[in-house]
DNA sequence: CAATTATATTCCTATATGGGAATATGTCAA
DNA sequence: TTGACATATTCCCATATAGGAATATAATTG
């Protein structure tokens, strides 16, 4: 099996580094043109233009016509799925202290007998 | 080109969704055998140990030798530069009431003649 | 209508999958 | 040593890129 298509969910999206700069330049919810993207990346046309597309399908970016050009604009909370998923691993690099804590109290748990309770089909490993 | 391989960077590593269920299973800090994830998950035990080594080679993931096991561990802090990146997106989608108070007072400064300054060589444009 | 501007789409290609099957490697146990 | 067990690696393949070049489509202007 290939890979997941760019289109299949946001992680995907996200995964090229030139669909986030997209992503950063039409942050602040200012609407942007294709040219103006083209310009301010430097990144050829027709490369915006498929990358737009592909955050479209995700449905982070929509967009709308202005004479000739195509405005497109962020929809940042597609983006939250994202977030919720990393943010869960958020205190393994936070509050160096609350760590040491968190492991202090565990063991101390465990000499207390306080072991956190092992689920019936999953035996006791010896690591 | 092609897509950017997997092992490029954690923003390819994470976008296969078997990967990050690894990460999730490995959260906690609780080291796990090839064996235990490919029960846990009901994932073939080729399909794990080529995600492992994805991961491994990412850095999101260490080993570590037990007798004939080999024992994964989460090393978390390496999902810090996504949660970096899409943290800066974070007020998109809580505190609802933040945001419309910040377009209301983003118009009160227009209407104020306090615009936001544009950069010399970025035109005014009409939208 | 013709020329121009803005953007999207199509073609082409080299490459990196991810899964399944089979097999190799490594380690322990009798 | 010989199995048996745990994990990694190799092969094969269908598929989805991402970029470049060329072209198509759409809208504006004269």
């Amino acid at each position: 099996m290939p890979r997941a298509a760019t289109t299949t969910d946001v992680f995907n999206a996200i995964a090229e580094p030139r669909r986030r700069e997209i992503i950063d330049a039409l942050r602040g919810g200012r609407v942007h043109a294709v040219g103006e993207l083209v310009k301010k990346l430097r990144i050829p046309q027709p490369a915006v233009s498929k990358h737009l597309g592909v955050l479209r399908r995700v449905g982070i970016v929509s967009a709308s016509r202005y004479g000739r050009h195509r405005l497109y604009q962020l929809n940042a909370e597609e983006l939250k799925s994202v977030h919720d998923w990393v943010k869960t691993y958020e205190r393994f690099w936070t509050h160096q202290l609350d760590r040491i804590k968190e492991r202090a109290e565990r063991k101390a748990a465990e000499r207390l007998g306080h072991k956190s309770r092992v689920a019936k089909d999953e035996e006791e490993k010896p690591w």
